[in-house]
DNA sequence: TTATCATATGAATGGTTGTTCATGTAATTG
DNA sequence: CAATTACATGAACAACCATTCATATGATAA
């Protein structure tokens, strides 16, 4: 016999008041999938790596090739995912691509996450 | 011919003052990698979906189940994935676990995230 | 006890994704 | 002009992961 009953308890398991406020009040569709996506490209150790050091400084690409100690094709493979997610931009100078982080909001994100991180031992 | 300098240009196209900085200002990779597991552990549409409701109140499985609209299976499986990574807690009332949120800094790094979200357009 | 319910979990699978290799492009230099 | 340099990109492959299915566990109720 199949399960009949795919979304949600069959009788008075849960509360239907908070589960109804809860839907209502939780944030729309859209913005939920756009935020698992940021989170998604922070939630990559070469890309935390590329990330915290446009924030101690800006970059050529060389110069993260030379710090990560990595492929140059990885480290612009990456930065191209950070560039469209909007979390770095770039200009040039001369024959180099220099990057910088383009939102305050990254900082921070990194920052919370390493505190929670320490907390947690 | 084969590329012999994997980890950094040539000759002088970089600044070398300033990777070496970097280098040594450069959280380490310990705290690196848990960083970027944490944001992994974030960056699924499933998970955030959880996140968000357990940010209004506190639910059991067969509530996240009916609110998501999907197995509970998959519910559980997440729920676990989120436990691991001290994101939530669970206690026992009956047959019911009800979960909530472990720790402030979620709620934190996710109205970042949706800051980030909404300055982009 | 047996039956049922809420939740957890192991295995299998399909889809996603990070890296490498090879190559392409744009800018500079000789 | 040709050669070199810095970077970007497409394809292929391997590894990872979210979901589903089936089943197990633990608690309650009859």
């Amino acid at each position: 016999m199949q399960d009949h009953r795919a979304e949600g308890c069959q009788e008075e398991c849960f509360h239907p008041d908070v589960v109804e406020r809860v839907r209502t009040e939780m944030p729309g569709e859209p913005l939920q999938e756009e935020l698992a996506q940021l989170f998604k490209v922070l939630g990559d150790h070469t890309r935390i790596r590329i990330l915290n050091a446009l924030c101690l400084s800006e970059l050529c690409v060389c110069d993260l090739t030379s710090i990560l100690g990595m492929n140059q094709s990885a480290v612009s493979h990456q930065l191209r995912v950070l560039r469209d997610a909007k979390l770095v931009k770039s200009r040039k100078q001369g024959k180099n691509v220099l990057y910088t982080l383009d939102d305050t909001h990254v900082s921070t994100l990194i920052r919370t996450g390493s505190e929670h991180i320490r907390e947690g031992k």
